[in-house]
DNA sequence: CCCATATAGTTGCACGTGCAACTATAGTTA
DNA sequence: TAACTATAGTTGCACGTGCAACTATATGGG
């Protein structure tokens, strides 16, 4: 290579790192669902779990919260609302609103849900001590804030 | 909530701060992709580098190394021959293998991209000095090195 | 030589994604 | 009240994903 190129290395930077580390999170979290024997998928869980901390959020609030489209949220809400995990309610004062509820169902499978998230934080932060993950968060955040400006010229 | 409640601070864990901030990375780089004009996804991008780095891989071990299923290699591939990027090529000896090399306009396209890649790398890692990026590297490896223990029970 | 097994690649399916266009309702202003 | 604008939610589209079943070619043992 010559000196003038542009040198490319991208393994040895943040971003693949990431970006691969994110995809073995994603796939042990679907792993350890499915071994539970939770017909829920990781994105439906996030959803599961917003609308179980806070109930009666409309769809917008929940596709902002949950870092999603509107349009990939009514998808889930639709699919959560076939399998009789959670309700939507049209707003009688506002009828463009739907406030989304967890039915009974719903609460049951979340305390199952419960576990496995708890089981899930316990092996990412295995021999990770606190300070690390503060260390890490604390990058992390940078990096995120390092998008906030949009892309440079 | 009571204190023999299983309490779930998953906002505070890890896994949500990898997971969020790769989503920012993805978005940030298919902007970036756009802004230049490449009719390029970032998955492409990752493969294009990929078949430029090591002409001549087969679709096994480039699924392989980019980290996906190889029916999703063979659909990213699908589509980047068909805006003639690349090209398969049968091997003589195994006629179940492929092997798979860039044009000359992929060759071009690649060029374009690595102006972007190292303009993505630049913009993730401003404000963060060498150490804060071994460190994070240090402490991603751990987290993948968590899961290849399989679930505990 | 033939059959069983392994391997490379493809295809169908169900999942999730964002964007843009669309419907319906609400609110504001002439 | 009518018209314009904003907002909530839905739908079509193209993208990418993994798994399982499938085809075709290779290989090794009886």
């Amino acid at each position: 290579m010559e000196k003038t190129d542009v040198y490319i290395d991208f393994e040895r930077s943040l971003g693949p790192w990431i970006g691969r580390t994110s995809k073995m999170v994603d796939y042990y979290i679907q792993e350890a669902l499915e071994k539970h024997g939770l017909d829920l998928t990781k994105e439906q869980m996030v959803v599961l779990k917003k609308v179980n901390d806070q109930n009666g959020l409309n769809q917008n609030e929940l596709a902002f919260l949950t870092y999603r489209d509107k349009s990939s949220l009514a998808r889930l809400l639709a699919k959560m609302e076939k399998k009789g995990y959670l309700y939507r309610q049209q707003n009688a004062d506002d009828k463009r609103i739907n406030e989304v509820f967890l039915t009974p169902m719903g609460q049951d499978i979340f305390q199952e849900c419960k576990v496995v998230i708890n089981k899930i934080i316990q092996t990412i932060e295995k021999n990770i001590d606190e300070s690390e993950i503060q260390q890490m968060i604390r990058i992390l955040k940078k990096v995120q804030q390092n998008f906030s400006g949009g892309l440079p010229d």
